[in-house]
DNA sequence: ACTACTCCCTGCCAGC
DNA sequence: TGCTGGCAGGGAGTAG
């Protein structure tokens, strides 16, 4: 569940158990996930007072007491889940009570919240694409995974003037131009489709062809830097996208799947008034792309 | 510096 | 019913 919107529902999702709170145990229950678990990885979290939960792009922060910071990914299939530590003495506090770890809990962190709650925090993922690697505060912009990363696209900063300068002379698609994390960081494949739609532009056109001429304003970036701030904002306010089996997840209470225009909606007719198309899928670069071959130009 | 492609892993589902 | 191929919200690594 992991597109920039998702992450930031799980972090705040996250915020109230963990924030404040003193980490009691980290148990990781398999030697690796898409990478091997740092040397020390359990150790250097445990006894630790969690400072502040972050997010770049599609990256969660946890910032830890001493300047240690957790960098978790979610990977394709990656989810959190918070519980009780113990069977409570005082009925409907948690949402969910302790339940029976399943084979892909890989990570249970024991957490006891700055209210004096103990809760864990269960990271699941089947497909193990994700990850958790450490950090330090003071170097973590410079994190390898991390360093390369383009801009936010939650502000006003993304322009289409930026856009412009960013995808200028780009020969690859539009839509793997937006799936770029070191131009743009934490769009997926979900909102690269639905941003597409909303600008009217093909995702099969180059990136390139957005671009301004010299001394031009582009109508096209414009357009594609608006439908992507909205598209990104509108997702975080409904708590992200649920899809298929994420249900249950804190992170993916998010109902924006309602508001799909072109994701997964192949073969149905296109949204837009009195567009007469219907949607397209087509493979980008190993991905589903989906459009209107009608109104996307 | 770009661009394109493979691979990592498990689960689910449509189609035979 | 049971198998198979295709597909899934990502991105690191490699080779041109």
């Amino acid at each position: 569940m992991p597109e920039l919107p998702e992450v930031e529902t799980v972090r705040r999702g996250l915020q109230p158990a963990l924030e404040g709170g003193r980490i009691v145990s980290v148990e990781t229950r398999r030697p690796d996930l898409r990478f091997p678990f740092p040397e020390g990885f359990a150790e250097t979290l445990t006894d630790r007072r969690v400072t502040a939960l972050g997010r770049r792009a599609k990256y969660l922060t946890v910032h830890v007491e001493g300047g240690v910071v957790l960098i978790c990914h979610l990977g394709m299939s990656g989810s959190f889940r918070i519980e009780a530590a113990e069977t409570s003495t005082t009925p409907g506090i948690f949402h969910h009570e302790r339940s029976k770890l399943t084979a892909h809990d890989h990570v249970v962190f024991t957490v006891k919240s700055r209210a004096g709650e103990a809760t864990r925090i269960i990271f699941n993922d089947p497909r193990r694409f994700g990850f958790m690697l450490l950090s330090q505060e003071a170097v973590l912009d410079q994190h390898p995974l991390l360093a390369g990363l383009g801009i936010e696209p939650t502000g006003n900063a993304l322009s289409g003037e930026l856009i412009s300068g960013l995808f200028r002379d780009r020969m690859t698609p539009l839509k793997s131009a937006l799936l770029d994390q070191r131009l743009i960081a934490g769009i997926g494949n979900i909102y690269a489709c639905e941003a597409m739609w909303w600008s009217k532009l093909s995702p099969r056109r180059t990136a390139g062809s957005i671009a301004s001429g010299p001394g031009k304003p582009s109508r096209r970036a414009d357009r594609l830097a608006e439908a992507l701030r909205s598209v990104i904002a509108e997702a975080i306010e409904a708590g992200g996208s649920s899809l298929r089996d994420h249900i249950q997840t804190d992170g993916s209470l998010g109902y924006f799947q309602h508001r799909f225009k072109v994701y997964d909606r192949e073969g149905e007719h296109c949204l837009r008034r009195e567009c007469s198309g219907a949607i397209a899928r087509i493979v980008q670069a190993g991905r589903s792309t989906f459009y209107c071959p009608v109104c996307q130009r």
